[in-house]
DNA sequence: GATGAATGAGGATTCATTCAT
DNA sequence: AATGAATGAATCCTCATTCAT
């Protein structure tokens, strides 16, 4: 058909300025990325760019949300091909997932961790297809009635699990990410009983 | 003595450039501001702030040191004058101190929280004057042997602490920071024992 | 007939493209008014325009002579329904007609005067239909056989008309049209006689 | 002195740059000069430009002003060296200056004529120096105390003879502007007699 | 004939940094 | 030491125009 044709060429220029995006902000960090690099990276034109984004900020917003979203699915696909019935089980199963891809790419945790903000966090966390948030609380409260606000948990969960694996994992602070892990992770079973 | 009074000066002049900084990031953030402006609102010719600073970031990194250290600082002395035996009700008081500050004062809550670089902060914990960190650590030492890992456990804390509470005092997530901070101290206590 | 009905689509486009130029032009002027811009008000494809126009100038000269050639028209017909024989009243007339529509219709009055360029001006005084300047200087001549240059005459009085009236109806300056007709209309008797 | 050097300097740019824009302005037209072109005719780093004009309507209407000041006080100096004490001659001689300037120099006739807005155009006629339509009124009423309007009459004067020389000048419509001129003074004899 | 995606030339503007005074 | 005029690289963004569908 014509009219898809032209749509999916679209979504090639698109993703090419996305992947273009990703790479330059990654390599030199968002303030010293143009948009003339980034469409010249994607070998487009420079008016193509604003087909498609609105600035850099835009750009890496849906870089970002793209990239986060991608990884928090494969965690919960990984998560539940090995059928873990425990809770906190299956929440560490999850988080050791996601760390270990960051180990793996540390471009990837560069990326999300210095750029995710509140809006886009928030978005992420609750979209369409997943709402991870909500099934945390509803999973936590059967796992533990006892815990009094589930929303705080779950909170405190997420922060400390991005602010700590950042350091441990570029800068072997306060340890190397293998050795921090256990403590993380015990950390978090404290939260959750 | 004249020379003492040229000394005076110039130190006038770097302080009216750190306030001027100071006063422009916390209002329209680092990338919104120039040099220029940093200098005008200073009342200071452009040429000036070179003789004083290297760049923007320079001097961002300058103010924000100056400010924490302001606030560690106040906070030790309050909880010294409160003259806790208690280590945990110590850190706990110190921790409390600092979150009040932010409350007041959201402005340096923000610019602390998104400028805060590695480098940085391990220069703001381990500074001349007063090394928090190893305080910390034999202060926690003696206070609960069974702790294998004094170090990860003091940099969980400052993580967790750090990045629930700008939200919790910014946005109300995931709960005001009044509500919040029985949970977040709750969980310290847990981590220390 | 299919041929007529490809031609009324055609002028139906075209005709939707000057329209759509005209309140653009009016409402933003022309340097502020882009060929997209024109296109999306008239709701045509881009590409549409090309077909018609060859550049935001030619439009724009399409537009006004439409325009113009309008209003004279009405002025003669409005003219000629009152049957004036003398000349000097049927001049009057005639300037009174286009003066009163430009009162009611100020964006016409500033979108003829500001883009009036000679070479469209005297297309318009000597188009097809109705040779204006041509039928003024035969009666002129009967009606004052002392006129030495009725062309001087006229381009005076079509120069004095539309440098003045545009300042009194848009700025009141010299004063208000209405009160400022008198001494126009007198001059123009002076001119004539 | 130090001071009138820096000053000096600084007057000199400006003028490099009015210059500039002149030549540039009368040769391209504004639409077709960049503020590139300008800065680069005068030699000055493009950057200069932004420290004494705001942009190319800026920087136009002061040249504009500049010339049509220079031009006027010329031509009222040139009448009152004559010592013609009829008033309706100085005027004519005052205009016939300026219209033999025009014919000498049609760049400014065409810059004049193509960008004088009304608000520059009041500023000309009453600037603090010479505020030449006030100076008129009153010598207009000492002549002919039956005019019943002398402000109507000089805005007639004055848009009569910038419209009709503007082609009369360039294209010799209606007629070649030596020809024309004994037309165009005849009818501003009658209109103030 | 109609469309609108793609392009890149071109222009405006900002700003860090230098340097003569 | 202090200044601020001068600079031009760098960047953002718009828009006329083309051309494949």
């Amino acid at each position: 058909m014509n009219i898809s044709k032209v749509e999916e060429k679209k979504q090639i220029k698109r993703d090419r300025l996305l992947a273009s995006a990703y790479a330059l902000f990654v390599q030199r960090g968002l303030n010293e990325t143009s948009i003339n690099d980034i469409a010249e990276y994607a070998d487009v034109g420079k008016g193509t760019f604003y087909l498609y984004f609105k600035d850099k900020w835009d750009i890496n917003n849906q870089v970002i949300a793209e990239k986060a979203r991608l990884l928090f699915d494969e965690a919960i696909i990984n998560a539940d091909e090995k059928r873990i019935d425990n809770f906190s089980d299956r929440l560490i199963c999850i988080i050791d997932y996601i760390i270990n891809s960051f180990i793996e790419n540390n471009d990837l945790l560069r990326l999300i961790n210095k750029n995710l903000s509140l809006g886009l966090y928030n978005r992420l966390l609750s979209n369409e297809y997943i709402n991870i948030k909500d099934t945390f609380i509803t999973e936590l409260k059967n796992y533990n009635s006892n815990i009094t606000n589930p929303d705080a948990v779950f909170y405190m969960i997420i922060e400390l699990v991005g602010s700590t694996t950042y350091n441990s994992i570029l800068n072997d602070i306060p340890l190397q990410i293998d050795e921090f892990k256990p403590y993380l992770f015990d950390q978090i079973r404290k939260m959750i009983n």
